[in-house]
RNA sequence: CGGGGGGUAGCGCAGUUGGCAGCGCGCUUGGUUCGGGACCAAGAGGUCGCCGGUUCAAAUCCGGCUCCCCCGACCA
């Protein structure tokens, strides 16, 4: 096995090279898709299994929905038509006839799924609506990255109905502060929310709100949305119900996503040039031990080793579930193979038994995060395990914080800003052209109007103009 | 769509003035090893991306096609 290219090096290629060589995923023979291999899709699942929990415990209950969209109801929202029209996959033909009404392969599902709320929605008791679906979706993007951008992928998509504007407000801003709970506790990815700017957000909303987080090469990645669809759609498909007074009026309605790029940002921001570093909430393998032998010291060993796993796998971790646990009994490899190869897949916990622990009843425990390696009494294995996963996750988040903060700046100076990398924080006008042009000659765009922010006067960083609070800028993934 | 790189063993690559298809890793079998990427021995594995041309002879030269990756414009 060869070293990974640096992460300085080649930041790009290095992250290449570890989605596919810890087996997350690999490349389809169809172009712009992948495939997520079960290392890969174990993340997902515990993505998925926390964030299934988080979404229900507001009463959100889960649906699914076609995978095939009418194309006239694509036309029916003129702004979302606008939006994805250049990306939609269409099916022409099926059952070897040309259909009569072609099939786009959904983009998203704003669409279908209003068609159906406006045949169940008929009066203010059929209110709140709170729907959502774990589903793949289809957008033929121009070029695709692992993760972060390939043809097909994987979310979950909210969706929901309510009767006035301040309650579907709140749902929005609901959602967004269960995302953000869930990134930086689950995922240890501090983010920055915010409101987008109109020429950012989504294709049919009112308003969208967005948290943004720094990968490790300074780029801004957008981790998911939260959109206020006012009665856009709910106009467009015509979803009514009558109120208390006997009067029918629109519905208002919101709709939020997380992807499976989510995966690609953990990499990005955890990652090292040793490979993947996993935050033990959603590793798939949270300690992975190791026996180690010499001659016939196999049997002792192995006794010792599968008296731990069965008592880790007793004890339950800070999330209340099970410790994930896997013994490597691979006898093709030495050790020292074996530890590079379970760092590369990142690991959080490293467990090292061999004659010199069995002779004075130690455990050896290694970090994945801080690379550091320390020997315990046997009998305080599980506690110390415990604890360590624990500090792991928390440390992980704190090293991105500061990560972050270190390179996030506070610039009023054209000249300055043309030089930072980072997140950038200047003041804007507010014009959707001021907005553009900076973009274009600094390749920095809005990550978002920042909602903790405070008000402060200033001039907006390229025409000069007067603005009353800063906005983050930065290069985008 | 523009720019760049590439397609030769599972992976990474070399292949000179055209002349038997190679190397490293991995894989298989047997043995010795095992606390930071072990070693020895014996093996298996190829339509050199595709089509055509030049030639006694093409991975190599010429023409065409195709697919993939990377960088930019579009986007979760």
């Amino acid at each position: 096995m060869n070293k990974l290219v640096s992460q300085r090096e080649d930041f790009s290629a290095w992250y290449n090279n570890i989605v596919l060589r810890a087996g997350l995923a690999d490349y389809a023979p169809v172009k712009g898709c992948m495939v997520i291999r079960p290392y890969g899709y174990g993340i997902w699942e515990n993505i998925q299994s926390i964030l299934d929990k988080m979404i229900k415990s507001v009463g959100v209950q889960n649906a699914y929905f076609p995978l095939f969209i009418p194309e006239s109801f694509i036309h029916k929202e003129k702004e979302h038509l606008a939006g994805f029209s250049p990306e939609l996959a269409v099916v022409t033909y099926g059952g070897g006839k040309e259909l009569e009404e072609k099939l786009v392969v959904r983009p998203t599902s704003e669409t279908i799924i209003n068609a159906m709320f406006s045949k169940w929605i008929q009066s203010f008791r059929d209110l709140p609506l709170l729907i959502n679906q774990w589903a793949n979706i289809v957008r033929w993007e121009m070029r695709t990255r692992l993760f972060l951008r390939t043809t097909e992928f994987l979310w979950q998509e909210g969706h929901t109905a309510h009767s006035t504007h301040d309650e579907a407000s709140e749902m929005t801003l609901t959602m967004l502060s269960i995302y953000r709970d869930f990134m930086q506790n689950s995922l240890s990815i501090p983010v920055i929310c915010g409101k987008k700017t109109s020429s950012q957000r989504f294709a049919g909303a009112l308003e969208t709100y967005t948290l943004e987080a720094m990968m490790g090469d300074c780029k801004a990645l957008q981790m998911g949305t939260s959109h206020d669809l006012g009665q856009n759609f709910s106009r467009a498909f015509d979803i009514t119900y009558q109120t208390k007074e006997n009067k029918l009026e629109y519905v208002w309605q919101t709709s939020w996503g997380v992807s499976t790029r989510l995966i690609g940002a953990v990499v990005m921001v955890h990652g090292d040039d040793d490979g993947l570093v996993l935050p033990p909430v959603i590793a798939p393998i949270q300690v992975v031990i190791i026996p180690i032998w010499r001659g016939d010291e196999k049997g002792k060993i192995m006794e010792a080793v599968i008296s731990l796993k069965k008592r880790l796998r007793d004890t339950t971790g800070a999330s209340g579930l099970p410790l994930r646990v896997y013994v490597d009994t691979r006898e093709e490899f030495t050790p020292g193979f074996k530890f590079n190869d379970w760092e590369m897949k990142g690991v959080p916990l490293r467990i090292e038994i061999g004659p010199r622990d069995i002779e004075n009843s130690t455990v050896t425990i290694a970090r994945r995060d801080e690379r550091t390696r320390t020997t315990v009494k046997n009998s305080q294995a599980l506690d110390s395990v415990v604890k360590t996963l624990d500090e792991i996750q928390g440390n992980l988040y704190l090293r991105a914080k500061r990560f972050m903060e270190g390179n996030t700046y506070t610039v009023n100076d054209w000249n300055q800003f043309k030089q930072k990398t980072g997140f950038v924080l200047s003041h804007w006008c507010g014009s959707t052209e001021c907005e553009a042009n900076i973009q274009s000659e600094t390749n920095m765009t809005i990550r978002c109007i920042p909602m903790d922010g405070e008000e402060e006067n200033g001039s907006c960083i390229l025409c000069g103009k007067p603005s009353n609070r800063r906005v983050v800028f930065a290069k985008a993934y």
